[in-house]
DNA sequence: CTTGTTCATGTCAAATTAGACATATTATAT
DNA sequence: ATATAATATGTCTAATTTGACATGAACAAG
């Protein structure tokens, strides 16, 4: 249960951006949020290079735009499966994900 | 709602062992399983290359013995967040994570 | 200033996943 | 064969995540 952890740090004023390299987070709990907010960018990155709006990617994955924010926005919970999901619509290969993972592909 | 899908499949007597390319599975789809399932298969791996059981690593993130058998079963009720959670505490690293997916990276 | 579009944020009931527990099953000893 | 350890399977309730919906904010076009 280290979700509450992360929602209280943010409901008392903490923004978790683009690296949650903070206070009180092992390195193994570091590592699990990088991994998130590496593929909620990669999504977010992707739609807009296809173009596409929040509202459009959802239906296409049976989601709904505002859960679309959420995850782009690196909202702790949205599932990974979710995530995955997303990606996988937008066209990017399980390769391209392991280069994101592996720190070669910076989300354009 | 996909998971359904392997439910029923799977509850009709199929299993779906180390390979899931195939019936019915559009190519996100089934990406998406082998994703699951690479992973899952990682853990595994990992797990007995510490040489611990499945008693430990369930303890040591919180979880439970009977989750991490279905998690390395390759269960559709495990999330993938669950399945990185124990990566990460058996020392994997985002990057081998990375080459995992890349299939760079044999389960050894 | 109004209208329309896109994205952000919050809430809800419903679905899924969670850990815990009991109980097989399997394998390996003695 | 029996005992023991490790893993598999199934079932609870609780927690989390889900899609839907409402609404707000930001921005452009008219």
């Amino acid at each position: 249960m280290d979700k509450k952890k992360r929602k209280q740090l943010e409901e008392k004023g903490f923004r978790v951006g683009s690296s949650a390299d903070f206070l009180e987070l092992t390195p193994e709990e570091e590592a699990y949020v990088e991994i998130r907010l590496d593929i909620s960018s990669l999504v977010k990155a992707q739609r807009a290079k296809r173009g596409w709006t929040q509202e459009q990617l959802a239906r296409s994955i049976g989601s709904s735009q505002s859960r679309i924010a959420k995850l782009e926005g690196g909202d702790p919970g949205i599932s990974l499966d979710l995530m995955i999901k997303a990606l996988l619509r937008l066209g990017t290969s399980k390769k391209q994900i392991g280069k994101l993972l592996e720190g070669e592909l910076k989300p354009a």
